[in-house]
DNA sequence: CTGAAAGCGCTTACAG
DNA sequence: CTGAAAGCGCTTACAG
């Protein structure tokens, strides 16, 4: 049904040794005959049946990208830039999403990037050495981007710093009651940023002593709905916060909507700070911790082909820089609700601005 | 190097055949032998090369996704949700992508799809009878999303009307400059949808006899960057737009960023309508007409896992409904700008607001 | 229910 | 520079 490297053979009146060799540039072909053999194969809109081929042992020319799933945007976002330079050295990217019940089981299971790559990118999950290390000892090629073991090549912003970057930068405003968004310890997927961005998130309130309120620190999902829900359990609280720092600007999107659903003015009365600069953050005037999606994906990309080229002469360990960006949706902490027994000249709004 | 079917044969003390089928839940295996053969398998960590079994004969349980990019929310959302259904039927789904330069030309001279997968749908791209013919004949099992052809089983939505409905909420409003913000005719992608969402735009005007300004019809990319980017053209015109109609919301989130930074005022000074129903449309308050993708992208998969399994009875088309939500980005046209001329009781505001 | 063998379409030593 | 042949790891008739 389907023309093969016979047919490719027997028009160009050569061997099927020539043709492969001719069609995937090899040297020690004539010139003449590979140029028959070219002819050969485009009259007949011949392709090389990638599964004979790799089987035969050819390299995939295909990566891997292993993503917990290609839903957020900075999941998609980090597979167009994985391609676009992949793209450009002859290479297919294919993603592994791990989304799903029980889909990090079957990822860690059966792997099903080996032998269907020449090498992965693994971004995010599965983390935890143990589990890392499955993957390392499949014999892929491996890169991995957000987490990190030590005898893996790797790639990631500094989550602990970024987070408490932001932080810091909401209790400079004078707030105190910060809430945290992000995913649960017990989430199955077992972000790692998330779990950093915490630490980040506590380490900044401890410096201005406070301590966290656990009723603050609460497990979203990922999805802008997820933020919206979050948001409105926190403003249910008897305690709401005056501030948000969610993990990811889709969480804070949501936050964003809860609040203007609420009728609660950002940043009059919330500040909410996201993790990411989204494309669409700036045109929601989101203050964000901006990571350069786009150059992580490509410098992954790039550095993983490298090591497919070249034997890996030692293990290295990237760490890309972040920057708060300050826009409109932090500002400084809104005065307490004024009590009846607290009205009078001291108002409390004077002293926080000294701070 | 790695653990094959012989291995296991070896170890469950059976032929290749039966482990061949015992791993396949073919009939035909003694349940006593089954399940040696699966202990054997399970212990040494044993998954059958698929490209060794694809060679040999057997389906590849993926299906292809066959887009314009995964950059952009409505690919990325579409690819997430045929994921979701082709997982639960055991299925993997690949992306093929055909952005970037020559990407499309590949993709149609290579079709590397085929002996990939065991079905592709194919949304958005390449249109034209001519492309999808040639996609139709590689031979795998086909249906389209977006685009359309009569031979071949088809999902989309009505573009015409949608973007109508749009642009007639928007005149209803009295506004009658209204810009269209799509890709271009000569975009090498070629989409379909912003053609017929043009169509309806221009519709809608002729409804309410109004010529399209040409210079209002302004050929946008596909992100927030490139919505920015046309909007702030437009802004400069002579005679600015009071409205925006943007075929993405992307595309709209970008318009509406170009206003903030240019202090105009939405809906106040313009109004702006997207199109898709992002999820981030609701935080931003976007007017937008809703398609529901995750509903398109499952409801194609399953369609398409239907058609393997059983020979389609005949070519279906579906067409799946959407909805207009007004939100906050659209209002009454303001009062044009008053001349100095044109000062004087009789507002030209109030006749606007009669019809 | 099970096995021996052919064959899927390539690539890669090995000769020449 | 080119060809004949083995082999990659499976699946599928074909026998039994």
């Amino acid at each position: 049904v389907s023309v093969t490297i016979e047919d490719v053979a027997r028009r160009a009146e050569v061997s099927v040794a020539t043709v492969s060799r001719a069609l995937r540039q090899l040297p020690n072909v004539a010139p003449a005959t590979r140029a028959r053999v070219l002819a050969a194969a485009y009259e007949l809109d011949y392709v090389a049946d990638p599964h004979a081929s790799r089987l035969a042992g050819a390299r995939t020319t295909t990566i891997g990208l292993a993503v917990p799933t290609l839903g957020t945007w900075y999941h998609a976002t980090l597979f167009a830039a994985v391609e676009r330079v992949a793209a450009e050295a002859g290479y297919e990217v294919r993603p592994y999403t791990m989304s799903g019940p029980g889909g990090l089981e079957r990822f860690l299971l059966d792997l099903p990037f080996r032998k269907g790559v020449d090498g992965l990118v693994l971004a995010d999950a599965p983390n935890g050495p143990d589990e890392l290390e499955r993957v390392a000892v499949a014999g892929v090629p491996l890169l991995t981007l957000g987490v990190w073991t030590p005898s893996v090549p790797s790639l990631r912003i500094d989550d602990v710093a970024s987070s408490r970057a932001a932080v810091d930068h909401l209790t400079d405003l004078g707030h105190r009651r910060i809430a945290f968004l992000g995913a649960s310890d017990d989430d199955p997927m077992r972000f790692e940023a998330p779990i950093h961005r915490r630490r980040g998130y506590l380490d900044a309130l401890r410096t201005v002593g406070v301590a966290a309120d656990p009723r603050l620190v609460v497990a979203a999902g990922s999805s802008i709905a997820d933020g919206a829900a979050a948001a409105t359990r926190l403003f249910d609280l008897p305690a709401p916060p005056t501030a948000i720092f969610a993990t990811t600007d889709e969480l804070a999107f949501g936050v964003l909507q809860a609040a203007r659903e609420r009728r609660i003015e950002v940043p009059a009365q919330l500040s909410v700070v996201g993790f990411d600069d989204h494309a669409a953050a700036a045109a929601m005037g989101l203050t964000t911790v901006r990571q350069d999606v786009e150059a992580l994906g490509a410098r992954a990309a790039e550095r993983l082909l490298a090591l497919l080229a070249a034997p890996p002469a030692g293990v290295e360990h990237e760490i890309h820089p972040t920057e708060l960006i300050v826009r409109r949706t932090s500002a400084r902490v809104p005065p307490p609700p004024t009590r009846p027994a607290a009205r009078g000249p001291s108002r409390p709004s004077d002293r926080k601005r000294l701070q």
